[in-house]
DNA sequence: ATTGTTTGCTAAAAGGTTTTAGCAAACACT
DNA sequence: AGTGTTTGCTAAAACCTTTTAGCAAACAAT
């Protein structure tokens, strides 16, 4: 392998200074009286023999790394992967590199990967936070690091912060079903107290009372694997045989709950069921009966994400005051001709 | 923020030289004699007041960064998600970090960010290679950087490479729908040139011949958009009304196809189609008609990977044998009551 | 008493930039 | 001729490690 040049090369070779050739290529050749004459041979010449600085060497001296660290729940879940996709995107066309992560919602690994992004001197941070992660995040902001949370805000801490309106979504979700006439919804989500999860739960409950119908909640622990989840939403609709529709609170839920209502005979209940689910999906499109879904705006996320970050960066300090921006949710209604008509 | 704590700092309260207080650090503190005493009581230090090096510095001085750049075509396509996550994991657990993008199997945005991965000095390249990177591909090698190419090969380049068994796969996909009598089966693809894709048309093409039936094969462009591609489906399967199998040559074509074939009448067609698509996907478990796939092993492959790009990165000279590791597929069939019989 | 070996540690260079502080020459002005 | 200003450039410190080469003291052997 050839040895890589180094700008002590370049400056050699044309009998100037090592100082001369940074200011020249940071762009700072007029600001220090450069001459024309001269910046234009540096540069030429950089061109020539390819020259590009090490940026080790140029993050240690600047303590900037032009990386943004990205802390996903799960990279290969659609909703996540199709964000991290969006953003990583931009990130590049604004010259920073993206650094990711699944944090797979787990208190202690999240730790260990902030962390590791500290020990990375990334320039700042992207993070779908789990539980338990609040001092943490507090330490990184008090330390000056710009920090943007995604998809869930995190109770007491003023961070910027872009989610959507999920109580909304899932309020007018269960609304919709109550208007096509079921009475018998449940709600089946994972035992998370994310606020993301709470507020669909709220949503859900909101639109039951106001309608005097009783709510009937299903919490899967998040750890179970898909057997598991299946499982347990099986005994559940063995034991709710009334039950006439399901709000799903997230894709992966959802997923499984299908997994279960197709493997149900089809002279069976599954007709008649009224389905909605939090996060579209692919499988949404085709399932019968149709499944309707709360969409969340992922393109939106992402750019005002990406947004907020490359404003943090561009600031001296990042104390512009913590922006939460609440985004709305789509309800993409598949139609059924199956479905129940207006009691 | 407060200041970070650097070596001198530890060396300087505990009155020994930088040089210990590193050489302690790095495990080397019996192969430099240093008393076991004074070895306990840097160690008690540093862990007290938590200090840790800086990466930057260290990666200046010793050129590696503990970083392996991940290239895949699409992070937001299932396949490549599940492979990125798998190989995340195992990379944290040796003490990688991974740099991750996708490359839209796009030939500049490739080389450019191939070029971005050397100017962060990773340690070691892992790529889905688009067509026309071969001479940087060589170059990376030449140069003696670690690179694992995985899901596909590159002509003419000698590297490590894990892919699974594409022309077999999609011969045993044919075979398998025409001893369900199929007669009439058309291959939709993307018109790529790419190893997978050529290998997958050879493989239908060949169960075709030795059964004198014809090729019916539609090339979409790549670069179409979804809504161009159920397009481009409609039109050639309405031309072709006697079509009675289709297989897909990947995953995301095949959602494409699905959608256009799920608005057909259900009173038409579809019902008797047969159905099966490179690439396992989610949808297919609920489509009607069902959907049989070509499922690749992904942990398999990611872990292959991986263990490649390990072993790589212990070597002094990674001028091991370049190996082709070539794993099996399974075809996962979904059986339907709607097949038509063996003719 | 001399020489050789081991022990326990360290000074200083190297890695490749950016940036501060400042110098010498040229020019302008009185 | 002397002073002040601008021009055009540079020396050297700083960023924080790792690692090479080697030193002084203690001990062992002759």
């Amino acid at each position: 392998m050839k040895k890589k040049l180094q700008i002590s090369d370049i400056a050699k070779q044309l009998n100037v200074s090592i100082t001369t050739v940074s200011f020249i290529l940071n762009g700072k050749a007029k600001e220090k009286r450069i001459s024309d004459d001269l910046t234009a041979r540096v540069l030429k010449l950089v061109e020539e023999v390819g020259y590009r600085p090490n940026q080790l060497a140029q993050s240690l001296r600047t303590g900037k790394t032009k990386t943004i660290g990205l802390m996903v729940e799960d990279i290969s879940n659609p909703f996540f992967a199709n964000i991290a996709r969006l953003i990583e995107e931009r990130a590049h066309k604004e010259g920073y590199k993206i650094v990711y992560c699944s944090t797979e919602d787990d208190t202690e690994r999240t730790k260990e990967l902030i962390s590791m992004f500290r020990d990375m001197h990334v320039d700042g941070y992207i993070i779908t936070p789990p539980e338990g992660v609040e001092e943490d995040i507090k330490k990184l902001i008090a330390d000056g690091f710009p920090v943007v949370l995604a998809d869930r805000q995190v109770a007491g801490v003023d961070a910027h912060c872009v989610i959507v309106d999920n109580l909304l979504g899932a309020y007018n979700a269960t609304t919709h079903l109550i208007e096509r006439g079921y009475q018998r919804i449940a709600f089946i989500t994972i035992d998370s107290k994310q606020s993301q999860m709470v507020q669909r739960l709220e949503g859900y409950t909101k639109a039951l009372e106001e309608n005097d119908l009783e709510a009937v909640v299903l919490e899967v622990p998040y750890r179970y694997d898909a057997k598991q989840m299946i499982q347990s939403i099986t005994s559940f609709l063995e034991e709710r045989k009334n039950i006439d529709a399901v709000l799903f609170a997230t894709n992966y839920v959802a997923v499984r709950g299908l997994e279960e209502i197709s493997q149900i005979s089809p002279a069976d209940a599954p007709a008649k069921l009224g389905l909605v689910s939090y996060d579209d999906h692919d499988v949404f499109k085709f399932f019968k009966p149709t499944v309707t879904a709360v969409a969340q705006p992922t393109e939106a996320i992402a750019n005002h994400v990406i947004n907020l970050m490359l404003n943090l960066l561009g600031q001296k300090n990042s104390t512009l005051k913590a922006e939460t921006i609440i985004l709305p949710t789509s309800l993409v209604v598949r139609n059924s001709s199956l479905h129940k008509t207006k009691v």
